[in-house]
RNA sequence: GACCCUAUCGUCUAGCGGUUAGGACACCACCCUUUCACGGUGGCGGCCCGGGUUCAAGUCCCGGUAGGGUCGCCA
């Protein structure tokens, strides 16, 4: 029989990068093993679920490109989905689990207490099965042990995770549990639950979890908690997908840049670490520039307009070419396209600052009548290309007897206002006679 | 408080009883270079502590410590 795994998160407006990195292994071993991804939505919880909640975790897994087998296609509980074992939200499904609740009830598994229904845990240790983690033997705590019992069913009528993720896991013939490590002492419950019900339990799989920088719990409130903050702030997600196989997974071969075919060939359960990880925002940011730099073109200006149309920029009012041409010089040079507005912003605005330290350093005035000859020597150029502004350039410094550096500095800051940037001969082709000489006349105000 | 998991450079990791403990990110230096980035070379830096077992322990066992998780009519 083929692995049927599932996601299964409830909708709390905002997908945690644990959370994604569990749906991703998830994905990952049902695409190696040639099984079944199931996408399940926890919503038992009426008092915090909404469709935009929702919204978010079907966003998340489709931008990470974890497509599922099952599941919701849309973010509305009652609207269409794939697979033969629906509704695939729990907050459809009550007629099941009371069902369920009435089978341990009369079967004395389950007793009502005060309004709720509990179920009758065994005092026993559980023994789990892991298939990371080996075997563990969950003894019961000192308040367990004195209340083992534990709450199926509110007074309201509504379900509880336990039950509702038990049972749904028999419904729809899960065979492998990939999850948090978070879950590994509530698997006892769940093993117990499984005993009342008759049926195996799944393979447990428990992965380590995401940890912030600093070795602390990461909450809602942390820097890069929400996935949706790494597609807020321009990363690729394949930047993302791959950085996260890393947590907790190696290949093991010394290679850390992989594509997802390979990842999905080497992926397996038993060799997921079993301790925790810490985030790495540096090292995503590296993985980052690796795959921002070998973009395809169309891809990369797609990219790009959006993140400048996202700063306030359009660059629909500039020609199609001059665009791409721009853009051609910024290709590798920053990583995530957030960084982009600022780093080649001016080529499509002629009002902005200088830069402090740079006007300090270069806008002196002895470097005001280089930058003239240098604006004249600019000027005779019959064509405007960027070897002809090398040359140029180097000539004038020749003329001058200082080094390229002498002049390329001050030059950038007056025509960019920034200290770094593309190459300023290419640039400078870009941007076009007229405005390079109109801004270099401007800067020579600026002394 | 109880129960469970974990422990190799700052971080992510390789290691499966005998290694000069390897790689990557970050950091430092140098080279390349008009800036930045890329690339190249070199460097810094680690087996949590204490007991065993063994000819031999990062690797196995026990204890400690530290970190994380769980014990809800949240999931």
């Amino acid at each position: 029989m083929k692995p049927r795994v599932r996601f299964a998160p409830s909708p709390t407006g905002f997908l945690h990068i644990g959370g994604a990195r569990t749906a991703l292994f998830n994905w990952l071993y049902a695409c190696h093993t040639g099984g079944t991804f199931i996408l399940r939505i926890e919503d038992t919880d009426a008092a915090r679920n909404s469709q935009e909640a929702i919204g978010v975790i079907l966003d998340g897994l489709r931008w990470l490109g974890l497509d599922w087998d099952e599941g919701p296609i849309t973010a509305e509980v009652t609207g269409p989905s794939k697979g033969d074992c629906g509704p695939y939200f729990q907050s459809q499904r009550n007629a099941i689990y009371q069902r369920r609740v009435e089978a341990l009830l009369s079967r004395g598994l389950a007793y009502e207490h005060e309004g709720a229904v509990k179920f009758k845990m065994q005092r026993e240790p559980v023994l789990i099965k892991d298939v990371v983690v080996g075997e563990v033997v969950r003894k019961l705590t000192d308040r367990e042990e004195a209340d083992p019992d534990f709450v199926i069913m509110r007074s309201d009528g509504q379900p509880v995770f336990h039950l509702v993720n038990v049972v749904d896991d028999i419904e729809m013939n899960i065979t492998h549990v990939i999850r948090g490590e978070d879950h590994l002492s509530n698997t006892a419950k769940h093993i117990a639950l499984f005993q009342a019900f008759g049926v195996p339990a799944p393979h447990y799989a428990h992965i380590p979890l995401i940890l912030n920088p600093d070795g602390t719990k990461m909450s809602k409130r942390d820097k890069g908690a929400s996935l949706a903050s790494y597609l807020d702030d321009g990363f690729l997600p394949e930047a993302v997908v791959n950085y996260l196989c890393l947590l907790g997974w190696s290949p093991k071969d010394n290679r850390e840049k992989l594509s997802l075919a390979e990842t999905i060939e080497r992926f397996d359960l038993p060799q997921i670490l079993r301790h925790n990880a810490r985030f790495d925002y540096e090292k995503l940011l590296w993985l980052q520039g690796e795959y921002a730099r070998e973009l395809p073109n169309d891809r990369f200006y797609e990219m790009a307009v959006h993140a400048f149309a996202k700063a306030g920029t359009d660059t629909n009012r500039f020609p199609l070419d001059y665009v791409k041409a721009a853009l051609d010089t910024c290709k590798g040079k920053f990583k995530t396209f957030k960084e982009l507005p600022d780093y080649a912003g001016f080529y499509f605005r002629d009002q902005f600052d200088y830069n402090a330290d740079g006007a300090k350093k270069d806008f002196i005035p002895e470097n005001k009548p280089r930058l003239q000859k240098l604006r004249d020597a600019f000027g005779n150029i019959v064509l405007f290309t960027a070897a002809n502004l090398e040359a140029a350039l180097k000539a004038t410094a020749t003329e001058l007897g200082v080094k390229a550096g002498v002049l390329v500095h001050p030059c950038r800051l007056a025509v960019t206002g920034n200290t770094a940037g593309p190459s300023l001969y290419h640039l400078l082709e870009v941007l076009g006679r007229e405005k390079a000489l109109a801004r270099m006349d401007k800067a020579m105000g600026a002394f």
